[in-house]
DNA sequence: GTCTATAAAAAGATAGAC
DNA sequence: GTCTATCTTTTTATAGAC
């Protein structure tokens, strides 16, 4: 990728996370970088191209992510520590490319087959260790999809709140997560 | 409403889940109920105002929802598991509508204020609530910030699941999402 | 209440000059 | 690499017949 084409996705993401990927124009689009809609073609072919670029780049972003913390061999709620470490990070790092993934995956036309065996490897994932956890002890026998799905549909949404909490330092929100999910909230 | 009406938010919010507000046209819709676009228009004047319909419809029955739940005057660990039964209720009976206004509430026009409104006040109360419960003792003192979009961002997601899980019963996730939230998944 | 026909605007994308 | 000009298609919405 150019710096050019970077820029453009950049700005993309920053757009789409705002008023979504159909809302968005190629004017829209133009206008934030200051040339003309017709310019952005010499660099992608579409806009489409551009989703695709965003989405796949923080898909496997999350599957490298995974990888190593399989690699890592410890305990599982270790391995979940590692986890919403990894959320974390992306969500600090990529927070317009990641809003893009989570609320416009569905409008990737070529490459939504490929997004989707991504997405579903990483949750098969994250299921086994939370079942591995199980079997171990380390973990409460809960059912392990209402684990699974409470666990990612926090870890995938704080981008909606990290921007809005600069106070928030990350080791805090990271402490504060486990402290949630792995001891719970009663006193 | 007649019951044209209620038809057409119905057929509108099946496709505006599937496909996201901006990629449905008064045409798709139209041909879903069997008719052509402009006679939708004879029942409403645009597909904004569907959208409104919908979205503020769900709006509401959260803040009665809430509004019961502050009337009961219990402890605030059982207030918040009248909000889990809250949200399962209401993915459970409107996933449709419920996942519209979780995705393009953006898109509201002329009532996005209104609808914002509601969304804070609910917060508030939600957030209201588990201070409560913090001073009372009954909850661990975490961030209330992390506390509470840990556990909206779950609630709030819940329609994404529910549909998919067929055997899951409603009383049992209540429960396992009790013990996940209040107790944690520590062994 | 639904239809056909059509207006009016907006959007993705291309051609070719500079 | 960016521009102007323009094509083509799509979309929301309206007018008026039935």
């Amino acid at each position: 990728m150019t710096s050019r084409q970077k820029e453009i996705v950049t700005t993309s993401a920053k757009l789409f996370k705002e008023k979504g990927y159909n809302a968005v124009t190629m004017r829209d689009l133009a206008t934030s970088l200051n040339i003309k809609a017709a310019s952005i073609y010499n660099h992608f072919s579409s806009k489409q191209e551009i989703l695709k670029v965003i989405i796949l780049h923080i898909a496997e972003l999350f599957t490298v992510g995974m990888q190593k913390v399989l690699n890592t061999n410890t305990s599982s709620i270790a391995q979940l520590k590692i986890l919403i470490e990894l959320h974390i990070d992306i969500a600090k790092n990529h927070p317009n490319m990641l809003a893009t993934l989570n609320t416009d995956w569905n409008h990737l036309e070529t490459s939504l087959e490929y997004y989707l065996k991504l997405r579903n490897e990483y949750e098969q994932n994250f299921r086994n260790i939370i079942k591995q956890g199980i079997l171990n002890k380390e973990i409460k026998p809960i059912d392990v999809e209402v684990i699974l799905f409470s666990m990612l549909a926090t870890l995938r949404n704080l981008y909606l709140w990290i921007p809005k909490k600069e106070q928030l330092n990350d080791q805090k929100l990271k402490l504060d997560l486990i402290k949630i999910f792995i001891d719970g909230i009663k006193n």
